[in-house]
RNA sequence: GCGGAUGUGGUGGAAUUGGUAGACACGCCAGAUUUAGGUUCUGGUGCCUUCGGGCGUGGGAGUUCAAGUCUCCCCAUCCGCACCA
């Protein structure tokens, strides 16, 4: 064997191998125990980054890990083709959208390759594939005909200059990003799927997936359900007419007396109208219009109001309150008007402070008194007052008793609500699938039929800043006869919402799904970023469920369990530029100088070797320009070491910062581990393995080995820790290179803790670990070799050591029999010498014996 | 603003069920080998110390024989907020 670690040679080999022999290509084979294993597929933007090689190598050592328990795994790979980077790369250089998006995929597929990820290619495909969207677009046209697909009007992002739509990302600081000019938001008509019908079911199925508590919450409380009420306010128009009752809904219908004016949104008719003849409130509404559509921005915006006139009639006291428009009460969501009760709400506080409306206790504090609401709102539970009949009762007996009243005078009713919205799928956008409807020349809406499909989208196509060129090509849009086609495409969440099924049957070209879905969905473990924990597996569930209530699969949940792994973050370097701006260096450019304790002190540019600025670490892009080039790491220390580093740096779910010393020492690993099993090669032959006949230090080092087994197949099948699984096998490393015994019992115990470290490690470093496999004689490639058992005999003892504490701290350790009882366990530690120093002269009080852990004395 | 997380030596992290804080690795220090440098190997390394011990897991309180872990309050950072993917 060489005794030289050589990567190169020995990824190019095992990657030739695996592939000579399609020894990841799946089969269904309904006999044997299925694995779907999926990680996220990437949007191709260029080249891997190193969040990719994290979530990419979490899934391969999970796939592999279950290869070797003798499971029938599957791990496919794909690409998100479809997205605003195709477009903006071609607005900045001229290339068509869909040439620089296969160029990207072929870069990108050579990265994956490279890195010796264990993909069944076959299966592989990307979603700009017409193969692909046009069964989309064929299900989208069946969820037409049943109902589950509309048009209604909705609010987006217009760039008055560029005349175009814009993303929320394209939004910075209210202004388009490209020409700067001040947004409005802009109602247009756009097609939304009904995820509401499904939202009972998205919340309880919650239930049945093995996800990440963290991720179940903020899909609990993103879907919203609660139980309210609905009620009317009968309005009083400024002329004393009557208009339409508005109507709101409540959570809190236990604080309704303490209604002091009602807030509609800039778009309801009650603005509208109030509007109409009175500039100043016209002028506020146009005022409303403006800034994006984003939540979060909508959220810390300055609240802002204008009373319309009107006048609302409270249902149960019949006391007139002030109507105002406000620019937080959106159109969009629930009724599109609020009652206000700043006694008991916040924002409603705020409100009624800045515009000198009243702000009226009814429900009493902890001490049964009216709060004190000169700082601010009491939003807590409590028994009501000022609220006549309803005096003195509680949150659950007001709803009720107040629910009651209003039902009794049809002025409201209960209700469920839910927080989540419907889903706009619609985009005013190039790069994308073509959604299949055409238009009549009386107005008519009509979804294609099957032989009108797949809508191609047109390749050849000049892409500016003025929205979709689809708009601009009659050949696309014009059908003859006074039709025309759709020109908005879908949201890319359509095409990630089932790509997990298509790798069931990729090569399908007759259905969108056939009977192999069945096989091997759900996926079994689904890894990505925490940052898609609502939105694409919110999305992604529903399609299930839709495809399921259609007969396409009959599981009720796409993804069993869930890994959510952290960012890939690292140090940025900057100088200040005479503007005062920032100009970031790169970390690969940068040297940093340390005291001598190690702590970085300054930095400097390697190429002229002046200071730079240390930012502070975060998350590796191109704003801050500190990303590692996967590609570089691996062309310097090859595959298994930056899979290795990427796996013991951190868990997975956490951040994980990138180290360039890091990556040194899982090189400097691999190597030793290389050196270590050549060294033994070349001691001799072992003989067989004889448990009962070893020595002290044999039967040490056997304990060492199945005790490694143990931790890290937990670590590794459970709890999915790679970093901790990888420790340990160093610890047995560190103690088979401490290990000198040449006899032949010594070489078959040595001999069985290398074959432990080679089995266990295979998953991670699968290149190293194929090549050393071969050298420890195997035929059968380590990728099929079964996993390694605990083999129990091995663990035992003869004594353990127990820790003794004197009011808690730590005094002495003892070494006791494995079986010892209480008692013998306390006679030995009042007989350490440094427990009787502590205890002496005291009053023992206590005694607490932790079998196996401590023995705590408590002494006065 | 709302929802969800995170915070432990000089650094990344470990401590899985309330029971020895700092496994493993990086860095640093000393030594050996080689020596141009690097590589490799051995030992040391939380802080303070009168060498008895004391202190120590973002800050503050509490529960307990025992708290990184549980409870309450506060601070900082990160993720998501429906048209980035």
């Amino acid at each position: 064997m060489d005794a030289q670690y050589n990567p190169f040679e020995i990824e190019r080999d095992a990657q030739q191998f695996w592939d000579t022999n399609q020894c990841f290509k799946a089969v269904e084979d309904t006999s044997r125990e299925k694995f779907y294993c999926l990680s996220m597929f990437p949007y191709p933007s260029g080249k891997l980054h190193m969040g990719h090689v994290r979530n990419y190598t979490i899934g391969d050592v999970v796939s592999r890990f279950q290869r070797m328990q003798g499971r029938n795994v599957m791990q496919p790979m794909g690409w998100d083709a479809f997205g605003m980077p195709a477009e903006n790369a071609a607005i900045q250089n001229q290339v068509p959208p869909a040439k620089w998006t296969y160029d990207n995929i072929a870069y990108m597929r050579r990265q994956l390759k490279a890195l010796g990820f264990a993909y069944d290619w076959s299966r592989e495909f990307a979603t700009c594939d017409s193969d692909y969207y046009r069964w989309e677009q064929w299900f989208f046209t069946k969820l037409v005909e049943k109902g589950l697909v509309y048009k209604k009007m909705a609010t987006v992002n217009w760039d008055p200059v560029d005349q175009t739509v814009l993303a929320n990302e394209q939004v910075i600081d209210g202004r388009g990003w490209r020409s700067g000019a001040l947004v409005v938001r802009k109602e247009i008509p756009l097609w939304f799927l009904k995820i509401t019908d499904y939202a009972e079911e998205l919340l309880a199925d919650l239930d049945k997936v093995e996800w990440p508590e963290q991720v179940k919450t903020m899909q609990r409380n993103w879907i919203g359900k609660s139980k309210g009420i609905e009620l009317a306010f009968d309005i009083a128009g400024k002329a004393g007419e009557p208009l339409e009752p508005l109507r709101v809904y409540t959570t809190r219908p236990d604080t309704l007396m303490g209604v002091t004016y009602v807030a509609v949104a800039a778009g309801h008719p009650l603005a509208r109208q109030a509007a109409e003849d009175d500039s100043e409130l016209a002028a506020f509404v146009a005022e409303c219009a403006r800034g994006g559509t984003s939540e979060a921005e909508l959220a810390v915006m300055e609240k802002k109001g204008m009373p319309t006139g009107h006048r609302a009639v409270h249902p149960l006291t019949g006391r007139e309150v002030p109507v105002y428009v406000a620019n937080f009460v959106l159109m969009e969501y629930g009724t599109g008007a609020v009652m206000a009760v700043p006694g008991h709400d916040q924002r409603d506080w705020e409100f009624a402070t800045k515009y000198g409306l009243p702000i009226e206790p009814v429900i009493a504090d902890a001490q049964g008194q009216a709060p004190d609401l000169s700082q601010g709102a009491y939003i807590e539970y409590g028994t009501l007052i000022n609220s006549g009949e309803f005096d003195g009762l509680d949150f659950q007996a007001a709803f009720d008793a107040i629910a009651a009243r209003l039902e009794q005078q049809g002025h409201g009713e209960v209700k469920t609500n839910f927080r989540l919205r419907d889903w706009g799928v619609a985009r005013q956008r190039y790069w994308g699938a073509p959604i299949p409807v055409k238009y009549g020349p009386e107005g008519q809406t009509v979804p294609l039929t099957d032989d009108e499909l797949p809508v191609e989208l047109p390749m050849e196509v000049t892409v500016d800043a003025s929205g979709s060129p689809l708009k601009k090509m009659p050949a696309f849009s014009d059908l003859g006869d006074g039709w025309v086609r759709e020109t908005d495409t879908f949201d890319t969440f359509m095409e990630s919402s089932w790509y997990y099924a298509r790798f069931a049957c990729a090569d399908n070209h007759e259905a969108m799904l056939d009977e192999r879905a069945d096989y091997w969905l759900p996926v079994d473990l689904y890894i990505g970023g925490i940052e898609h924990a609502i939105l694409h597996l919110l999305y992604a569930r529903f399609f299930h469920k839709l495809m399921r209530d259609f007969g396409l699969v009959k599981s009720d949940e796409p993804f069993q369990q869930l890994l959510t792994q952290g960012m890939v973050i690292a140090e940025t370097f900057y100088r200040l530029t005479e503007n005062g701006g920032k100009q970031w260096f790169n970390p690969a450019d940068v040297e940093v100088k340390r005291d001598d304790k190690g702590r970085p002190v300054s930095a400097v540019l390697i190429s002229d070797g002046q200071p730079v600025e240390m930012g502070g670490i975060e998350k590796m892009s191109k704003s801050k320009n500190n990303g590692v080039d996967p590609q570089a790491m691996i062309d310097r220390f090859g595959a298994d070491t930056v899979r290795l580093f990427m796996m013991f740096a951190a868990p997975p779910e956490q951040s994980l910062e990138w180290s360039d010393s890091g990556v040194e020492g899982a090189n400097r690993f691999l190597k030793r581990l290389w050196r270590l099993a050549a060294e033994h090669l070349s001691a001799g032959e072992p003989s067989a393995l004889d448990a009962e006949s070893l020595d002290a230090a044999q039967r040490d080092l056997r304990r060492k080995t199945h005790e490694t087994i143990r931790k890290a197949s937990d670590d590794i099948g459970r709890r999915t820790t790679f970093n901790t699984a990888i420790a340990a096998v160093m610890e047995l490393t560190n103690a088979l290179s401490k290990f000198d015994d040449a006899s032949p019992h010594g070489l078959a115990v040595a001999r069985e803790a290398i074959e432990a470290c080679v089995l266990l490690l295979a998953p991670i470093v699968p290149h190293a670990c194929h090549a050393l496999w071969r050298e420890l004689g195997h035929v059968e490639p380590v990728i099929d070799a079964p996993w390694p058992t605990v083999d129990e005999a091995a663990l035992a003892r003869d004594s353990i050591e127990l820790v003794v504490q004197v009011n808690g701290k730590l005094r002495a350790r003892i070494e006791v029999d494995p079986n010892a009882d209480k008692d013998s366990i306390e006679a030995e530690a009042f007989a350490a010498e440094n427990v009787q120093r502590h205890t002496e002269g005291k009053t023992v009080r206590k005694v607490v014996v932790v079998p196996g852990k401590l023995v705590n004395i408590v002494v006065a």
